[in-house]
DNA sequence: TCATAAAAATGAAACGTTTTATTTTTGAAA
DNA sequence: TTTCAAAAATAAAACGTTTCATTTTTATGA
């Protein structure tokens, strides 16, 4: 039962044709029908697998593409994960999948790592506020998509929401809903999404004519601790904001969190909007009012970018993805 | 800046030494330090980078693990895989996912592709009942370890949580909390989890001499419309259960939407237990009393498994570790 | 200084493919 | 039948390593 794997030259033997004809029907190429019979009945009977440790290293393609994520365990990620790899997978591709653990520190060993592994190409989620790598990813002869956020001067395929046009959207909705005293629970001042839902926050605010209370914008990590304490503190000020905008999903947990211990409940203490996972927002009672990205979109759209490159399609020109957000409404703002 | 790797060949000319030489020293060999001296400098001048598919064809060890998941986007599974490829990246192996979309038809191929991938060893969690993939690991001379439950006759490293004392854990806590009438939302007959986690109740029921009504005993999928369906169900009954338990995350999740539609709170209404997901179960309010299972202790066992396995350490015989699961006390059962 | 064992270095084969230039076979038109 | 282009098959080189049987160099002790 532990026999080793047939090669081509066990083919080719069993057939009595050669190895370069062997390889080439295996890839497609045509021959005779009487062979092709021989061949198949060859490749069934000695169970033939192609090495694809051999094949790659005449073609240098590995059929693998390395994934570099913040996490592997939420949210937006696993989903993107999921939705890319099933793309990929259809076109042959695996995927190797690497996380950083958050920690940017980590990102150069890690994609050395993936390089070394031969990947075709890489995906990088950089969700942090740490560059330095981005020379890099620069060097490397290698398609890169960069995902959720960009990287000055680096240059290449990136995919991202439209994080102005989705804040200025919840905030004007907020201010339509009466609430002028507006908190915003934001990312760090170095990440290009969060500075972006930052100057829609603002620009929604001033066309409203309503002035920007600098003590209800916080920046802070994308974490839930920060949310949590960010959330204690607006609600500590003493003209606390009467809605609270979580930007990002960690954010959005804290901020429940702070709420649960505050014993406040939404939307009757404190109108909130969250952000990102829709389906447990609609569990919570009343439901999260949350934006909502589209994940689908975003993974198809990372992976197109992807493939186009590897198939020396892409633009010389490197591509700016920016898919819309949606604001789904639930029961968590409460009309002034 | 787009010139091709360089090889074991170009260090060879450049340190006016044989290939063989350096590939020992590439490798950890012990050389004269004269030469090491050179060999550093050409490593690092001619920015040197093993090409590790030549390396893995005739080492025939791809320094890889495959992993396969019934999703890429669920609580249990993401965690695992996080955990799993923290410490395998430490011991210099690299995960390669493949998600099946819960979908048991689809192992068999994706287990193919995998294997032809040429992965040193298999991380399978099979979380469905179809089982005629099972001859297919059987068949494969590679290390495979299951997760979370076993499957029949199957001869290879599994590690799972204990189900039946869990469940029975549960069943008697309620049981204490003066509850009679329980409900249980199984998933299917066929899963050893699934069965165990019955075992348990009924044993616990027993035990405390409380007849059990078959109607509150529910077997179907562990997916949220299962507990949704279950729980509507249930709730429906002339002398509906005054406690449910929900046995995996998805039908925790679906108990709460159908409570939520029904607009029955917890536990005033109906006591829950759920399963899975410390974290969401806190935010909640009032909180979840949960199962909680020890993910990183699985994800430990699984990949300390493989590893001795791939050193060739393993016993001869498959070695079954079973992990116990804790029961998180939250506000969700009311005391009778 | 020499003999010798240990350490280091060497050269070549092998891993299983793809690819290319070349040869052989085929079959249709003349 | 002969001719000749097209189709099919071939043989050999190459990809970048590891490994192993040899050879060369080094260091040690007498």
């Amino acid at each position: 039962m532990t026999m080793k794997n047939s090669t081509l030259k066990d083919i080719a033997e069993y057939t009595h044709l050669s190895i370069g004809t062997v390889s080439k029907y295996i890839n497609g190429g045509s021959v005779k029908s009487a062979n092709q019979e021989i061949l198949d009945e060859a490749i069934r009977q000695l169970d033939y697998h192609v090495n694809t440790m051999a094949r790659s290293l005449k073609t240098k393609k590995s059929k693998t593409i390395g994934i570099l994520t913040p996490a592997l365990d939420d949210y937006f990620c696993t989903n993107l994960v999921e939705h890319i790899e099933r793309t990929l997978y259809r076109y042959g591709y695996s995927l190797i999948v690497c996380g950083y653990h958050n920690d940017p520190d980590l990102i150069p060993s890690k994609f050395q790592f993936l390089a070394s592994r031969m990947v075709d190409g890489m995906i990088v989620i950089p969700g942090s506020s740490n560059d330095d790598y981005a020379k890099l990813l620069a060097n490397k002869q290698m398609p890169i998509v960069l995902v959720d956020r960009t990287i000055d001067h680096l240059k290449c395929d990136t995919v991202i929401i439209d994080s102005f046009a989705i804040s200025h959207q919840v905030t004007d909705y907020l201010l339509k809903q009466r609430h002028e005293k507006i908190g915003i629970i934001l990312g760090p001042d170095t990440l290009s999404t969060s500075t972006d839902r930052k100057r829609g926050f603002i620009q929604a605010m001033t066309e409203h004519q309503v002035t920007v209370n600098p003590a209800y914008v916080r920046t802070g990590d994308y974490s839930l601790e920060h949310g949590y304490e960010a959330t204690k503190q607006l609600l500590a000020l003493p003209d606390r904001p009467t809605a609270i905008f979580a930007t990002n999903f960690d954010i959005t947990l804290g901020v429940i969190r702070a709420l649960k211990e505050l014993k406040l409940s939404f939307p009757e203490d404190v109108s909130i909007v969250g952000f990102d996972n829709l389906l447990f927002s609609t569990l919570f009672s009343p439901s999260l009012t949350i934006v909502e990205q589209p994940l689908k979109e975003i993974s198809d759209a990372v992976a197109q970018c992807l493939l186009q490159r590897l198939r020396g399609q892409g633009a010389t020109q490197p591509k700016l993805v920016k898919l819309q957000a949606s604001l789904v409404i639930g029961e968590s703002v409460k009309k002034n």
